[in-house]
RNA sequence: UACCCCGUGGUGUAAUUGGCAACACAACUGGUUUUGGUCCAGUCAUUCCAGGUUCGAGUCCUGGCGGGGUAACCA
């Protein structure tokens, strides 16, 4: 999926200067690359990231992008996660076509590139336990020590691997690796492991296999089965580039695949690692992977963030090897203009104050045409109607309002959103003082947005529904997940949860916004966008984002 | 401490072969508006530091300083 915006983008990343060298010098005809996830969790904002990058620069060059699912770790890999990746990627606007993969599809291909380094004196089965191995590997600045295996000759270990394969050894017994360097000064240069035991059965291949390339062996080698030009991979894998191409230069791959890395996203007030987002799952903070505080795609979708903003918010972010943290303002700006665009006006009132229009007669019906949204050029409007009782929002009347409050205040005026300015005559309160009613009277000469001769423009314009007829729907308003901007460096993250994350309400709803139908959303006009939450059994809105709100920054400076 | 990567406004990115530091978000001003929304205009930077090369350095060189990653039989 590219957008035309990105075509038109004066400068290039450090990606295309470097695809662009390649495809110069005739190293490669086309790009092919692919999105690599490993089916043991649900997809994330930074997942959305790498999507858009792999799949978008394919098709910026007119090239191929693979699904590949990483699956050679059979004991945390499950057929769920393939499903609801799949789902998620194809929402997020992108298709693989015929090209999906499993790294478990090249099993039996990557075993006989073991064989082969194993003749060729480049790898060997090492009979050490796994403390060992971590103890002899030495650490940043101190070499580490040959394992007494290391020496034994290629028949022996051919003889050896081959028993690893036929199940004759226990788990963790001996692993296979690859013969380098034990004083490399990169500590994965040296001797890493290349195949390693697990008696588990995998969600694909069952237990046709009791050993399982590491990622190390399986990824360059399935980005060469794949033809895949780019392997594009974050940050947190350039050490591993130098094995990457150890191995692809020493066996006879089809094509010799490229690996480039480029930083991971950070967002504000959340976090974006698999574990944490597990964690939160699991321990019960959220209410599942689906939950609309989450930064899941699942979650995000559900809440009502479209596709498109992720989208928008993902090329504004940009592609560089820095280390960075996005503001969350950054994606609510995005959902805002994606939905200022796309959703319907309705009006609802949230927390609302009665108000009786005297002026209007008990069954008086008056038809008020509103426009469904100011944005689309097709002008669509729909009715609705006013009557003597509506509901207004309790922030819209203020007793002792300030100069610069231009809502509702004794004697004041402002006008009701597509219908006529009304005047508060009377304030009624309970016995403890509470305005509970506003008595007011409309001007009916005002209707259509109509200023008569002469007489002063009111600058308040508020939300209303009529009383008879709105609907109270359940509603769920969202907190950022954290309270502190950076949580995934805290020491003590749980303690920085937002206790206010989630809160549950009440939304009272015109007609027209009461049959809404599941994922449906609007913007309820004042308010932000909601969106009909299809997971919930009956009715029921999510906020998705407010509406930016300068009036309440302003308050919050003052106060 | 070993190796790898990275330092441009509050945030994220730009800046042709070395040539007026640009865009977006945030913040703050103001204008328009039947949403205090949208939209429009304006304000907000000694390019980590110190030397050097040059008419001219964010860009090139040297040396510092700072940040991140790496020591799973995870990916």
């Amino acid at each position: 999926m590219t957008d035309s915006a990105e075509n038109e983008r004066p400068s290039r990343h450090f990606i295309e200067v470097e695809i662009d060298r390649d495809l110069a010098e005739g190293r490669v005809q086309a790009v092919h690359t692919r999105f690599p996830p490993e089916p043991n969790g649900f997809l994330h904002l930074g997942h959305a990231k790498a999507i858009c990058v792999d799949f978008g620069l394919a098709a910026q060059y007119g090239g191929l992008c693979n699904l590949r699912f990483d699956d050679t770790n059979p004991s945390k890999e499950e057929t769920r996660f393939v499903e609801a990746i799949q789902e998620d990627v194809r929402w997020l606007g992108f298709d693989w076509g015929e090209r999906q993969y499993y790294a478990s599809d090249f099993f039996e291909q990557l075993y006989a590139f073991a064989e082969a380094l194993i003749g060729a004196g480049d790898a060997y089965v090492d009979d050490l336990p796994v403390a060992e191995i971590r103890a002899q590997r030495g650490g940043p600045g101190v070499a580490g020590t040959e394992s007494p295996f290391r020496s034994r000759s290629a028949e022996e270990n051919l003889r050896l691997f081959r028993a690893m394969r036929a199940g004759e050894f226990q788990e963790g017994h001996c692993v296979l690796r690859a013969k380098i360097d034990m004083a490399h000064a990169n500590l994965l240069m040296r001797d890493p492991v290349l195949y390693r035991i697990l008696k588990a059965p995998h969600h694909r291949t069952g237990d046709a296999w009791c050993i399982y390339p590491t990622y190390d062996m399986a990824h360059g080698q399935c980005d060469a089965f794949e033809g895949v030009t780019h392997s594009l991979c974050s940050l947190e894998f350039e050490n591993h580039r130098p094995l990457y191409e150890w191995l692809v230069q020493r066996l006879e791959v089809p094509f010799r695949p490229r690996q480039i890395e480029f930083s991971r996203l950070n967002v504000t007030h959340t976090v974006l690692s698999k574990r944490r987002l597990v964690e939160l799952v699991e321990e019960g903070h959220v209410d599942g992977w689906d939950d609309p505080r989450l930064p899941t795609l699942q979650g995000m979708r559900r809440r009502g963030y479209p596709a498109e903003a992720l989208r928008s918010f993902c090329a504004r972010v940009g592609v560089t090897k820095v280390t960075s943290t996005a503001e969350l303002s950054w994606l609510e700006d995005a959902v805002r203009s994606e939905l200022n665009r796309t959703a319907p006006r309705r009006m609802a009132v949230q927390a609302p104050l009665r108000v009786v229009v005297t002026t209007i007669g008990e069954d008086e019906v008056i038809r008020c045409e509103a426009v469904d949204n100011p944005e689309d050029p097709s002008g669509a409007t729909r009715p609705v109607e006013l009557r003597r009782e509506v509901l207004i929002e309790q922030d819209d009347f203020l007793e002792d309002a300030p100069r610069k409050f231009f809502r509702l205040r004794p004697g004041g005026s402002v006008r009701l959103r597509y219908g006529p300015v009304i005047t508060c005559d009377e304030v009624i309160k309970d016995a403890d003082g509470a305005v509970v009613e506003l008595r007011c009277s409309h001007d009916p000469r005002t209707f259509g947005g109509v200023t008569p001769e002469g007489e002063k423009k009111v600058k308040g314009i508020i939300h209303w529904v009529a009383a008879a007829t709105a609907e109270e729907v359940p509603l769920w308003t969202f907190e950022p997940l954290f309270m502190d901007p950076n949580p995934a460096a805290l020491e003590d993250w749980r303690s920085d949860l937002n206790p206010t994350s989630r809160t549950e309400g009440t939304l009272w709803v015109e007609p027209a916004a009461a049959e809404a139908a599941p994922g449906e959303t609007y913007q309820f006009e004042r308010l932000g966008y909601y969106r009909a939450d299809p997971a919930a059994a009956g009715l029921r809105f999510l906020r998705t984002v407010t509406l930016r709100d300068t009036w309440a920054k302003e308050q919050g400076k003052s106060s």
